[in-house]
DNA sequence: CCAGATCCTTGTTTCAGATCAAGGCGGCCT
DNA sequence: AGGCCGCCTTGATCTGAAACAAGGATCTGG
């Protein structure tokens, strides 16, 4: 169900790393393979191979059994956990440099589609975890990596439980502005990439209250709203109602 | 402000690992300790120091230096983040057997508290943070729990965002559960260590709202509530509550 | 045995956000 | 153009949980 309905294009960055070897690669410094020397970044490189999705291509379902691991170098991804009975709750959105599958996990814990045309990095999973064996720094970097993602989740388990709308909007705009900073994109306008029902399954809202309280925060030029994205006006008012 | 409150009654347990040497632990099977061979035991044990800690009394506070990590013995814990303003998040609680420090942090971000007398093997975090890199496979170890753990709170995300408030107090018995019975408790009654405001600020709800669901589920005859826990006596039907 | 403290329950009222309902707007296809 | 579709906004109403309020139960120490 995965590879058909995203038609992935695979070009394998191996051919003498012609036009996009990882010692070029925009996310080098930014992702999980700074740890590495480039020895290492050569062998690294000789497991990875590019794979292009569509919007909304699926690059891994919920369950399915994890045949590789991927670092993003473009576009964003959404990342979701589907219930049973069809709700859904988006779990975050993974950027340029961002690593999945940092768990190493045997099966999916959740599903990953496109935003946008997305870029990634694939590794497959059993060569990736063989290296990791033998590399412990890549490992140490993997798990630091992992602690910080645990403290990510905690921030969103407290926002979630007890903060109202506002705030949980707020606080997502400046998340996500922090998180384009961290690779580099500082401009004032803010692209969202994602839907209004992905940013309310993402912060337990409805469609219609992030929707409101969007409006609600232009309205009072806190934020201004463009297609494709908010600007952020007015940051020290929006970092006092994010808390 | 944390080793004064909490009066940890130190016993190391170097001394020709008298009575509790990591050997005969028993939390041996259960935990991160698993990992090692029984001469990395004996390596480990040389790092470790028991201590105890009185009900209420305080392991480590949100935002200090961590100085040390802990493997859980004996008794139970509360571990929670604080905002700004007062209010609460519980992110959870940890039993025998659990690992506290994870990620290594530098610093704690989180608070641990005791809930009732509580035993921990406690380990220097540098002297632990060593032994890690010399020895891969705890590191590997370490990082799988890490990745477990990533999964729980994706759990309770979905769990805090997208349920109704009778889904979350019958999930979180299912939840507590199932881990009592990972360590070899079974009994029909479940324990209930923390009090109701705990489980509120866990839930994402109100003192008031879990003690009125636990009052109906006890009228409904799904569940028994006894003092200091509750009797589980339509596990079918909770099952169906919860999800 | 009583005073005070802590924790839990229960009843009533209020409110934030969900739900229901109806457009609006822009892109895309024919 | 025109019509359809997906996405977003806005308004009206409803509701589940919060907030407020008042005890009750259990424990502790004097």
């Amino acid at each position: 169900m995965s590879s058909e309905t995203c038609a992935p294009d695979e070009r394998s960055c191996r051919h003498g790393r012609s036009e996009v070897g990882c010692a070029e690669c925009k996310v080098r410094f930014i992702s999980v393979c700074a740890a590495l020397t480039s020895d290492e970044l050569a062998e690294l490189e000789s497991l990875s191979r590019h794979v292009v999705h569509e919007p909304r291509g699926t690059l891994f379902t919920q369950d399915e059994e994890a045949s590789a691991v991927y670092n993003i170098t473009e576009g964003s991804v959404r990342l979701l956990r589907l219930l049973p009975d069809g709700r859904r709750y988006v779990m975050g959105f993974a950027l340029v440099g961002d690593f999945l599958g940092l768990a190493l996990p045997e099966r999916h814990t959740i599903t990953a589609e496109a935003l946008s045309s997305v870029t990634v990095c694939r590794f497959e999973r059993r060569a990736f975890q063989d290296l990791v064996t033998r590399k412990p720094h890549l490992l140490q970097r993997l798990h630091e990596r992992a602690g910080y993602e645990l403290g990510l989740a905690q921030d969103q388990m407290l926002l979630l439980g007890r903060r109202g709308a506002e705030e949980k909007v707020a606080n997502f705009l400046l998340t996500l502005r922090r998180r384009y900073a961290r690779i580099g994109l500082t401009s004032v306008t803010l692209e969202l990439p994602m839907g209004r029902q992905d940013i309310a399954d993402h912060l337990g809202l409805t469609i219609e209250t992030v929707s409101r309280t969007l409006t609600r925060l232009d309205r009072e030029k806190v934020i201004l709203i463009v297609p494709g994205g908010v600007r952020l006006l007015d940051l020290p008012r929006l970092e006092h109602l994010g808390g």
